[in-house]
RNA sequence: GGGCUCGUAGCUCAGCUGGAUAGAGCACCUCCCUUCUAAGGAGGCGGUCAUAGGUUCGAAUCCUAUCGGGCUCACCA
């Protein structure tokens, strides 16, 4: 039982033990630093079942706290709020309960726990990765690590839109302009190559639509008529029959792709468990959409389309089947999730990483799945995320603003690189141990920045800012870390045993947050927000340093100080690293 | 127009289920390197929490309206 629990139960008897009442919940919150104490009851609450004046009720209360529980030292009463001052043994004591707990604040899955299924990425197979994708994989990674801390089994995935127009497009300029490239004929990654042919294939259609209008076609029959797109779209239809040839090429480009994006997910350290692809799902979402019109979820308009009618739950209509019986987004979704629950008959719940320009979709989604009678439908999660800016406006992958997300890799490790340099601390380390070094530092700038904004807000992406070595930057959270390393190397003594010290003021402020951990954890996987967890750890930083900064660690004035002093610097380090590793954010042992 | 969402310091962001005088970082100004990594620390400046009402002992937080930004209302994915 944590403190909180136990201090809210003795509150409770003393309430009744002065006043004869039973109240059933009592509101506490960490004292202000301005009082003195470490834990507030607020008396306000209780003013509706007791009669009375706040500071009376409140220093009585206290005065039983004192003499009842040993934990309580002190208290003081100003206004509504009973400042409790809890004793240093308590802090002592907690702190010698985790100090050889390595993983303090996570929590195993029990055997036969149901499964969440994660999904983010889910990338078109026509053009590379960008900034949007890497926040996409950022927060999907993240939220599924925090997941399997918070003791949830995880499985991560995602669907891969192989399917459609799109990639025919870039199949078509390939045939008609590439030559026969291939990634080793150019050098170029995989999904860079197919990229190429994706934008060859829109300068080429403009073209034709210039050429059609310049010989009288309006505007909109141009779009419809250039002969670039009819034969992309023969293409589609060839694909969709079995064609030999379109199929085998659509295999090889896809094959490229999947390699150029193999490489990019390395680089950015995720990884999944299994892959889906549209091209194997969008049949059984065919099976549910006639076996939806048969239980009436679904209905047949005239033309042949199958709608499901959302108004009574203050949604639209909403087409799941064309009239011509070809699958919509909508109809693959259904059999995406389906398919998931056959394969992973453990998971009763899924997460989707998935920007929210699509909120309306999962809403949607979301309500036919339950309407179709799945149980599992409960525990589905559309985590949504705000777009990223760039300083000089909107992305737009037409225009040529994108930020390419390996470029932005390579930028991001070149920076780290030459503010490293600068500072000139690293010598004595081999080129290779540099770059892993300045990979490190590049990517943990990048993913910090990132992650530390809640997912639903937009973000501002400043290149120069995220770079930035400063305040609350993932770069000055490992630099913390790497110092203490650097204490504990430093420390050629037994600090193993546990001690008894009177604490230092900024001790005590430490061991509190560090008391938090388990707590950040869960709220974090139950919001699926990794910015809380951000935001902890970065707290948690600010403490140690002004404590490194204030209190001499290794020059204590006597053996049992210092030793405490390595083990709280310790336990931090091994904090920040377990807070980090759910970010996907690694940690140096020297910078 | 309907629906959803966001609006907190000059800038980038915290502020959990309503609680005390709204917090950090950047930028700007003062100090602190013969002492464990100065990528640091101590302090200062900076706010009508978009606006107006309401709910209550108490509102940045909940409700309503208004203003402003974004997204979405496709037989595209």
């Amino acid at each position: 039982m944590n403190l909180q629990q136990s201090l809210s139960n003795h509150v409770k008897q003393a309430v009744f033990a002065i006043h004869n009442i039973q109240i059933n919940t009592v509101e506490f919150q960490a004292t202000r630093k301005e009082f003195e104490g470490d834990i507030t009851v607020v008396i306000f609450p209780m003013l509706r079942f007791i009669k009375g004046n706040p500071v009376q009720i409140g220093t009585g209360i206290g005065d039983y706290l004192v003499e009842h529980v040993e934990d309580v030292k002190a208290f003081n009463v100003v206004k509504g709020f009973l400042n409790i001052e809890i004793s240093d043994s308590y802090y002592t004591n907690f702190f010698n309960d985790i100090i050889n707990n390595d993983i303090y604040g996570f929590v195993s899955p029990e055997a036969n726990a149901k499964a969440i299924m994660v999904e983010y990425s889910s990338p078109n197979t026509n053009k590379p990765l960008h900034l949007g994708h890497v926040r996409n994989n950022l927060l999907g990674y993240s939220v599924a690590e925090i997941l399997k801390a918070s003791g949830k089994k995880v499985y991560k995935t995602q669907i891969i839109n192989d399917r459609g127009i799109h990639i025919c497009k870039s199949m078509l300029a390939w045939k008609k302009f590439g030559h026969g490239e291939t990634p080793e004929s150019t050098g170029l990654k995989g999904d860079k190559l197919v990229g190429n042919y994706y934008v060859k294939f829109d300068q080429e259609y403009k073209k034709e639509i210039q050429d059609l209008i310049s010989r009288g076609k309006t505007e909109e029959d141009a779009k419809k008529q250039a002969p670039i797109l009819i034969e992309a779209q023969n293409m589609l239809q060839q694909w969709e029959a079995g064609d030999e040839d379109v199929v085998t090429l659509w295999k090889t480009m896809n094959g490229w792709v999947y390699d150029g994006f193999d490489e990019t997910y390395k680089n950015l350290g995720v990884d999944f468990d299994t892959l889906y692809y549209e091209s194997n799902t969008y049949l059984l979402g065919k099976e549910f959409v006639t076996e939806g019109l048969k239980s009436g979820v679904f209905y047949k308009e005239d033309d042949g389309s199958v709608w499901c009618d959302l108004t009574e739950d203050g949604l639209d209509k909403k087409i799941v089947q064309r009239a011509d019986g070809t699958a919509v987004y909508m109809t693959q979704d259904i059999g995406t999730a389906i398919q998931r629950i056959k394969d992973f008959p453990d998971v009763d719940g899924m997460v989707y990483t998935v920007g929210n320009e699509q909120d309306y979709h999962f809403q949607v989604l979301f309500l036919i799945l339950k309407k179709l009678g799945f149980d599992w439908a409960q525990n589905l999660y559309h985590l949504s995320y705000g777009m990223v800016d760039l300083p000089s406006g909107k992305m737009k992958s037409r225009e040529g603003t994108v930020v390419d997300a390996d470029d932005l890799i390579d930028n991001m490790t070149r920076t780290a690189e030459e503010i490293s340099e600068e500072l000139g601390k690293l010598e004595g380390y081999s080129n290779e141990e540099k770059q892993t070094l300045y990979k490190t530092i590049g990517l943990g700038a990048l993913k910090y920045y990132i992650l530390k904004v809640d997912p639903k807000k937009r973000i501002l992406f400043d290149p120069k800012e995220s770079i930035d070595f400063q305040g609350n930057t993932g770069p000055f959270i490992q630099y913390t870390y790497a110092r203490i390393q650097s204490i504990l190397r430093k420390a050629d003594f037994d600090w193993s045993e546990s001690v008894e010290v009177s604490l230092h003021p900024k001790e005590k402020e430490l061991i509190k947050q560090l008391l938090l951990f388990p707590e950040v954890i869960q709220n974090a996987a139950s919001q699926h927000s990794p910015a809380l967890i951000a935001n902890y750890t970065y707290d948690l930083v600010k403490l140690y340093n002004s404590f490194f900064q204030n209190v001499s660690i290794l020059g204590a004035d006597n053996l049992n100080e210092k030793t405490f002093r390595v083990q709280l610097s310790n336990k931090v380090a091994l904090t920040i690293k377990n807070a980090f590793s759910v970010l996907g954010i690694q940690v140096p042992e020297r910078m």
